[in-house]
RNA sequence: GGCGGGGUAGCCAAGUGGUAAGGCACGGCUCUGCAAAAGCUGCAUUCGUCGGUUCGAUUCCGACCCUCGCCUCCA
């Protein structure tokens, strides 16, 4: 069965063909972050679902080439530079650095390239350059230069492939204040921003005058630079399809004359606690808010990947309390299966499993049906463990199930914590204490334990310590 | 106002023109000195409302209600 992902162009969900069969790696452009502050969960529900798209890209053979912007030039950064009295690079590297650090604790792959948007400038400016040159793009009397969607649409492109648009009912310009630009038609974005002062170190030379790039122009200039002019696939979060996607089609289109972007693939927003996210409603997180609070990057991914990419999803902290108990579900598992598999390591993976898991996911990311699998999967290795039926050979396979399953899921196994020696020798005291129907000492040892964060689990084959 | 998603058990969330996956929570059981942990097991005559088509609709059609997003800051 193929691959099929609902393409935003055609709004349906279609075979995933690459453009090239000969096989040159897929392209693939996600629209990275804006470095003007930490990261948060919504932002990171967008990257855990490009995570999934690629991973499961390669999971079914597929060569992969990734590429994500990191936008370090731009008005609110520019803003805060000043205010903070700082450099753009310093303020920006400092974002950045911590965004790269939180995909690694959301265990997301790295892509192959980020570009960042200020070493791309002279890319940007050729891409201008060419626009005015075919007559689509003009510089006004404020010396910015514009986009012109009437000339677009002129030389017969279309504008408006990712939305409906129909500018007559479209409120343009109602949100944002349009009177401080001079464009020639209100729909007409920025390509080139003319330096004001309040821009202070942050311009570059160009043709028209020192200034700025707009922000759609970046992902034009670096994803075609670095994946060609025509690519597979491109991934953002649902707000930005308009503008920000169909004015980068609009500006590639336009420059080169060829197709941008084969597919396209928006991931819906997340809520929190039912709500919009909002710093007044204090259901804002940051990724660090939530580490903070105790979750961990791989629960956090966990209940990201629960629901699909193109729904709404509510993100709630009962859910990270779920999402922990159901990976401690399926660790507890796997930790039996290891114990029974012993030395053997090397076994086939159980392909009935990973075809059910698969096509589940091959039909647009249907990552909840992949989940049945795996939980169904999880109940039956259980019964077959509860009844001592399992063998070292089979045990194995079905942790190179696992194996196989967890490259396009990233959820790893948890890390085994060491038991401190002082913690042992307590565990043995208690032990000591039961045997000798001493039950009083064994409970309060117990309830020492756990107060230090350490759960006994008595098992058949004696107790052990958990780490809560 | 225009455009586009959604409304399925306490919560999260799949799905199908033929009688509702999975997860969490909760109850029961096994294990235990008691617990915990773990495992097993049970848990929607019903899919926003009202009509229509149909032998049969949660699934298709229509109307309505609610909700979220986009309409030049936005993941």
């Amino acid at each position: 069965m193929a691959v099929r992902f609902f393409n935003t162009l055609s709004r349906s969900v279609q075979e995933f063909a690459p453009l090239d069969p000969a096989g040159k790696p897929i392209g693939m452009y996600c629209c990275g972050p804006t470095v003007h502050d930490f990261a948060h969960i919504g932002n990171f529900r967008t990257f855990v679902f490009a995570d999934l798209v690629r991973r499961f890209l390669e999971f079914r053979g597929f060569a992969v080439k990734h590429v994500m912007n990191i936008t370090d030039v731009e008005d609110k950064i520019i803003r805060r530079v000043r205010e903070s009295n700082t450099t753009l690079r310093e303020f920006t590297g400092k974002y950045e650095a911590a965004f790269l650090e939180d995909l690694r604790t959301l265990t997301c792959l790295p892509a192959h390239h980020t570009p960042r948007a200020t070493e791309y400038i002279t890319e940007m400016v050729e891409l201008i350059r060419q626009l005015i040159a075919r007559g689509i793009a003009y510089q006004a009397p404020d010396n910015s230069v514009y986009f012109s969607i009437d000339k677009y649409r002129g030389c017969g492109c279309k504008y408006g492939q990712l939305v409906k648009l129909n500018f007559d009912e479209m409120r343009v310009g109602e949100r944002v204040a349009s009177d401080e630009y001079e464009k020639e038609s209100l729909a007409d974005f920025a390509l080139w921003k003319a330096r004001v002062p309040e821009d202070g170190d942050v311009f570059w030379p160009s043709p028209w005058g020192e200034g700025r790039p707009g922000w759609h122009i970046e992902c034009s200039a670096m994803s075609m630079k670095l994946l060609g002019a025509s690519f597979d696939l491109h991934l953002g979060g649902e707000d930005l399809a308009f503008p920000h996607h169909e004015d980068e089609i609009a500006q590639s289109e336009g420059a080169t004359g060829r197709p941008f972007v084969k597919h396209w693939m928006h991931g819906a927003h997340l809520l929190v606690e039912g709500k919009k996210m909002s710093k007044s409603l204090g259901n804002f997180f940051t990724l660090r808010d939530l580490l903070t609070k105790g979750s961990t990057g791989r629960e956090i991914r966990y209940l990201l990947l629960t629901a699909h990419y193109r729904d709404s999803f509510n993100f709630t902290l009962d859910g990270l309390a779920g999402a922990r108990t159901a990976l401690a579900r399926i660790d507890e598992c796997l930790a039996k299966l290891r114990e029974i598999a012993g030395a053997t390591t090397t076994a086939a993976p159980d392909t009935a499993v990973l075809e059910k898991f698969a096509s589940a996911l091959d039909d647009d990311l249907n990552i909840s049906a992949a989940w049945a699998v795996i939980y169904d999967w999880v109940r039956d290795l259980n019964r077959a463990l509860a009844a001592n039926e399992i063998q070292p050979p089979p045990a194995a396979a079905a942790l190179a199930t696992w194996q196989r399953m967890d490259t396009v899921l990233g959820i790893g196994g948890k890390p085994e914590a060491e038991v401190p020696p002082e913690l042992l020798a307590l565990l043995d005291e208690r032990n000591a204490a039961r045997k000798a129907k001493d039950f009083k000492r064994g409970d309060a040892l117990r309830d020492d334990l756990k107060a230090k964060g350490w759960a006994i689990e008595d098992t058949a084959k004696g107790a052990k310590l958990k780490k809560l």
